[in-house]
DNA sequence: TATGAATGAGGTTTCATTCAT
DNA sequence: AATGAATGAAACCTCATTCAT
């Protein structure tokens, strides 16, 4: 029953998030998202009242995972501040090369939708996510910042940036491992 | 004659601009950019084949105007790459911060759209542009960076995150300043 | 069993009433009837055969109720036409205004159904009804009138009409005494 | 322009009326009602806000025809209430048996709907028009009726119940006869 | 050249009906 | 017998595009 429910709204969540990653919104035809995710077209319905709010449910859910991939990643290096930044890094750029689902949400942002704030919010869970990581090497005195929150801010784009428009003839792992030294040299104490 | 036709492609373009800006893209109707630019509906089809050639061209419209504005900046600071890369930043910044239709330009990016090319072509222009001036800097011996074609893209990436994402109680000024810094030290020889 | 079934019939033609008394056919959604019954809406199907039965039955159902009112009505004055007809009158005028549900039935007529036959016999049952009054009042002497038929139809949808637009600042039992005037004065031998 | 905009106005009230006439609301498409008139189905749109909007300026355009008719016919028995009422019973109960149209307007009324107060009005213009001939007939000492307001509202019931349920093998006139008599003899002053 | 009324393909959504439980 | 989640046909409606003026 219940599980059977949840079953076939991830499966909705799962096929509208490549579709909608492949498309423009307004090229994602509801026919397609409900023959993708093997039911029909009324059962989306059931689980969401129209395709804005399907949009927003599958962008949030895959936002979720991120975040949580990234907070067990920084379990894995309680101590290690520099550890913690790289392993986001990798992360982030390792998601958002593998799956393009991601590059949307990025991509993307419905203006002014109410529901957007939610987005906002996802968003501001990532940067405060790094901030800590920063603020917790400040602290070790590992790193140097007078602005952490921004700094957040420009590690999330810069990893955006990159997996979006990688330049040619580079393998992810020098990318990721040239990000790396690049972020660290801008928190490096003199 | 001339003088109005060229008036009229204008009009329509700064709508669509505003538009664009305001709502995503299924969501701005042709009716909307026609009033808003004081022509006709039928007229739009005078001056660009579609709505999609229309977004395009609004879009290349308000990127060439920025990468002018870029070289001209260029050109004030001949010999010194930091003030050139300074300059870059606080031009960027300030463009994203106030025309919002830049930030669509960033945000959003039609997948696997034809002309889509165009657009890559573009950001490229503007890539390159950050890396010729961060290549000038290695050969001066002021810079120091191992992929620039890289860190161009981190340069462009990490000025949109802060623009869009801009953390509250900061004024324009110091976060400026604050990425500046932190982009020189990534760059800065040890 | 058979009690349990009896009722859960019962109930759903009731709750049916009540629901298509207030709202036109198309806007009663069978999620609300079945609800209302306090049944599932399968359950609406082990009953009726589709929603257009279930409409036909639930206004055969009213009629029948009301033609059996009315014959109970005339065996209470069986020599008195006069009565009789005034009878009619009241509790047909009564029955008008207390359930709505007999609005539906005289205000609306699903045209060209396959079974509105059943729906024009049922009204011909009344017709007749009140047509025999009047014969029977003819043969007595007590009424006159060269086409009972027609009469009868009168007196009917005069009822219908005062039910539905009633005029303000009248109560029901002045109504229908002028009512019973007026038709008797239409009948009344010169 | 305006004459060919009022043109397509007409000719798709007219075809709804004509759909709206053989068909329940809901059976019919608005690609008939469209495909009927000669219009494209958007066209539609163009001159009402939706079905239900269509639905109402149909049965109001209707009424008004039948109005105007019926006022017409009074002005040429200016002085003599009989013949205006029997010129109304005429008038209404041949349009009433002409016009399958005008079956509906009587039989079906959508019930709380927020415009329907349109229609409320233009039927008590309607009972108004009557009540207007009772009374100026009881002032001049032709009729005697205790509540007009209430007579206007038999007649209207009247007619409408004797076309929708005529009698067999009567003649439209006969029935127009009797139905005259009829009211005649419940207005006549003892 | 310029317009905006007209179009209709195709989108989103609804809801009567079915069927596995 | 009873249910209500699932279905998908078919409804309403939108809006990019056309075209007569």
């Amino acid at each position: 029953m219940a599980r059977n429910k949840e079953d076939k709204r991830k499966r909705i969540l799962d096929a509208a998030a490549k579709l909608f990653a492949e498309q423009p919104f307004h090229k994602v035809l509801l026919d397609q998202v409900a023959s993708a995710a093997r039911v029909g077209k009324g059962t989306l319905y059931l689980y969401f009242k129209n395709k804005e709010e399907l949009y927003i449910a599958m962008r949030l859910n895959g936002f979720q995972k991120l975040i949580a991939a990234l907070e067990q990643g920084l379990a894995e290096h309680e101590n290690d501040p520099e550890a913690q930044l790289a392993g986001i890094i990798d992360r982030l750029a390792g998601r958002l090369l593998e799956h393009p689902i991601m590059f949307k949400f990025w991509r993307e942002a419905i203006i002014r939708m109410p529901s957007n704030m939610d987005w906002q919010e996802q968003l501001n869970e990532l940067f405060e996510l790094i901030e800590g990581v920063i603020q917790n090497g400040i602290e070790k005195g590992v790193f140097k910042d007078a602005n952490p929150a921004a700094t957040a801010r420009y590690i999330a784009g810069l990893i955006r940036t990159l997996s979006m428009f990688r330049p040619e003839d580079n393998t992810t792992d020098e990318l990721c491992r040239h990000a790396k030294q690049f972020v660290l040299n801008g928190l490096q104490a003199a």
